[in-house]
DNA sequence: CGTGTTTGACCGGCGC
DNA sequence: GCGCCGGTCAAACACG
């Protein structure tokens, strides 16, 4: 009797390990998958700014400032240091990387659904701005990155193309500074899960856009400064959200918002 | 009862 | 100066 009860037991638990393992082995193409999408990323961005610095060079052949650029794909963190080191470390992977993920990472990215681009960023010399991203967690159908340093409200134009996409115009000011980042998401909940806790505080319906606009609050600190805006750009419960970040956590982040996607590039700095 | 959401009121910036 | 508009506040309410 008690004999056939262990074996019973035993039978139990071993379908337990095999669930377990096929958890496991899920988890793990997940994450293969989100790494490959994350080395595409890496790969765009890199593209992006070489492109950008080949503009500016040809633009302004004879303007002899600095031009650089600081990228850190994570929510609210303050500024990465990378050693020299770390940097050609970083280059070195990345290369390898690519090589390893040229075929198929394309359709891979499409397939998974992650993508972003870097519309406009420019910093100007001796400031010490690092652009984060939020890592947006599965669902995230498109990233769209609007990040510029943010003077007082009197200094900041705000206009509007044909998607309602929030456009910032700084006009000249270059002390007052705050890290905003845009990111469009298609997702079922407009609370994309980036790993803070957020406290609504508010909601508008703007004139120029009919769909209301709702307005977070960062509550894993009691007086944290980072708000978020969420915009529905379409009327159907599919439809994607622009979510707008702005401030630096001031207090540490759970895993997460801390791992991985994260971009890494610093000071890219041109000179004629 | 504590915490989060809703929603109308209020405030400051900006354009005319 | 006035009105409009976006962002924030705070009281009321809902929920676990």
């Amino acid at each position: 009797m008690a004999e056939s009860d262990k074996e019973e037991e035993l039978d139990v638990t071993k379908a337990k390990v095999e669930k377990v393992r096929e958890e496991n082995l899920k988890l793990k193409l997940l994450l293969s998958t989100i790494l490959t999408d994350y080395n595409s990323l890496q790969m765009h961005v890199s593209k992006v700014l070489q492109q950008q610095r080949g503009a500016s060079m040809e633009l302004d052949i004879n303007h002899h400032d600095d031009f650089g650029v600081d990228i850190s794909l994570r929510l609210g963190r303050s500024e990465l240091k990378l050693s020299e080191k770390d940097e050609e470390l970083e280059k070195m992977n990345l290369e390898k990387i690519s090589e390893k993920n040229k075929e198929g990472s394309e359709k891979k990215r499409s397939a998974f659904g992650l993508d972003f681009r870097i519309q406009s960023f420019e910093r100007r010399p001796n400031t010490n701005e690092t652009m984060k991203l939020g890592y947006l967690s599965r669902g995230v159908k498109e990233a769209n990155v609007v990040t510029k340093s943010v003077p007082s409200r009197r200094d900041v134009k705000t206009t509007r193309n044909e998607n309602q996409q929030e456009v910032l115009e700084t006009l000249e000011q270059p002390s007052l500074k705050k890290t905003r980042v845009c990111v469009k998401a298609t997702c079922e909940d407009p609370l994309i899960n980036d790993g803070c806790q957020w406290r609504k505080y508010g909601q508008k319906t703007a004139k120029t856009n009919p769909l209301p606009r709702a307005y977070y609050r960062c509550s894993m600190s009691t007086n944290c400064p980072v708000r978020k805006q969420v915009q529905r750009c379409g009327e159907d419960d599919n439809s994607d959200y622009m979510t707008t970040y702005e401030g630096t956590h001031d207090h540490p982040l759970p895993m997460e918002a801390t791992s991985p996607p994260r971009i890494v590039l610093l000071h890219q700095t041109v000179t004629p």
